[in-house]
DNA sequence: AGCGTCGATCAGCAGGACTTATGGCCGCCG
DNA sequence: CGGCGGCCATAAGTCCTGCTGATCGACGCT
């Protein structure tokens, strides 16, 4: 009934099966089914998309009333749960793009109240470890889990840019944005290779390839967090890495620049157990991958 | 939804599932997914059945709403549907247990107003080629249907008596009935082999064994029908065989008696193609299944 | 005519739903 | 108090539904 509604409503099968995240063949089959089901014809088929026949229409009301009454069947008794609805736990790494999980948090709030959302900060092997070990639901992460146990979709992608003191980027810095090998000389402010592997082998190797020298790895231990990251670029004669949205709150000193072509692409995705089954769990991420279209 | 209002009406899962004619595992299972789903314990379990939670009294509400909206919105479908809604072929053997029909056709006509019901008179031989010919899409035939492309329920069991002129049943009779070997050297009121072979073989087996010496089969074309049978009888010296249904309406010089230890019991299953998925016909067999309980 | 989009159909696959068989638990009765 | 029979949960196996990706014919647009 659902994806009748949801047919009607866009006009078209390949549409509602967007919308409804699955294939237009499906959806064809669903509605096929419905009407062998129900006996009757229920929409007229054209090339441009389907009208709904009279008892298409019929139809329509009542499953938008049958609907109506089962979410509000739904709330009533998550309403009884209450309290002890689960406690979903998102990783979180350093710089996620601010806009990125609001709409998404609004979104699961609204369709499962009983969900509590905590937040970690962690890196992006930390997070994997934390998943598997069940002390986390949701990842947001630096690269693309390996493994069958647990699944992944991209959720956004980032041109990294430049921060560098004022003095420096005037040297340097081009009307299309700074060349990646205008750079050489500078000391790179890194981060420790082993809070995410993959991206810092990615990430050094094209620094590398653009002539950098790049100078001992960061130590173990130590995170790159904002302020870290600021003060080593405002000592001057290095540079950091970050993404457009370091664009506004910097000191005078210091200025973000863009790289010209853009040969650094920082991608996030959302990394959970492949065999996690949790309807709150799967609406989160529903809504972050939409909300990247 | 469905399954959990049974269970809370039935007091269990066990006389629940037999009521929505599945396997009380599958119905544990059933409830189990929906408490996972919503997140709720819905029933306190006990070895002696099962509870509802405060949380399943509000679901049971509301699912009771939830689907008489469903229900409503079908039947206005249907409604549309109106005349054209499928003909179900129905095959009928001679001497049909009067009620047999009645509840389940009533039944059916309330569930599916559209479907018209079209009754033929016709041997289980010619029902079984008409099924596979799909000239039919249920039959009532005297024996098991055999392959796997007809399924078949056993909906009727008879108790045969026999027929007799009024004189030669004073002869015989006993208080527990006629035994079948006092009908020797009476002539048996047959009918063609061809009309249910597998019923004609163990028919006349069960005859020979009490010493009955039968005559030659009946003509291929001849049905035994009624007026026939009696005609048989009523000119003396033979017997016929006939369901306690027939006791009622004879003339005087015939009468129906029981067989002494009910040797002869005739049974009446319904056929139907394994691969048909009418809903209708669906419901009209459990109609069926259900009566003979 | 060529291309893009729409919906239907096909073959193939994975997960779900049902089945039977089994085990634990409790109330009942000898 | 032990055996028995009901209840429900779990396990293993089978089957079928529902999904996907690929492909097809049909129509509209350029």
């Amino acid at each position: 009934m659902r994806a009748f509604v949801a047919v009607v409503e866009e006009g078209g099968m390949s549409a509602a099966a967007r919308r409804l995240h699955l294939s237009q063949p499906a959806l064809s089959q669903t509605i096929g089914a419905l009407e062998r089901e129900l006996g009757v014809e229920l929409l007229v088929r054209s090339s441009t998309g389907v009208a709904a026949t009279e008892a298409g229409l019929t139809l329509l009301t009542e499953a938008r009333a049958v609907l109506a009454r089962h979410d509000q069947a739904a709330a009533a008794v998550a309403r009884h749960a209450g309290a002890c609805g689960g406690i979903l736990k998102i990783g979180i790494p350093l710089e996620l793009p601010p806009d990125l999980l609001t709409g998404p948090l609004a979104d699961l709030a609204a369709a499962y109240p009983g969900t509590r959302v905590l937040a970690h900060h962690l890196s992006t092997a930390a997070q994997m470890a934390a998943l598997r070990a069940g002390e986390l639901d949701v990842g947001l992460v630096r690269e693309h889990p390996i493994g069958p146990d647990l699944d992944a979709v991209q959720v956004a992608e980032e041109r990294l840019g430049v921060l560098l003191t004022v003095e420096d980027a005037e040297k340097i810095s081009e009307p299309e944005g700074i060349r990646l090998d205008a750079l050489a000389g500078l000391d790179w402010v890194g981060f420790p290779r082993s809070g995410s592997p993959a991206w810092y082998d990615e990430l050094t190797a094209i620094l590398r390839s653009h002539g950098l020298e790049l100078g001992p790895p960061a130590p173990e231990g130590q995170e790159l967090i904002p302020e870290v990251k600021l003060a080593a670029v405002t000592a001057g004669h290095a540079f950091a890495l970050a993404p457009p949205h370091w664009r506004h709150p910097l000191p005078d000193t210091v200025v973000w620049s863009p790289l010209a072509g853009h040969p650094l692409v920082r991608r996030t995705w959302a990394a959970w157990k492949a065999d996690s089954h949790r309807r709150d769990l799967g609406h989160l991420i529903v809504a972050l991958d939409r909300s990247t279209r």
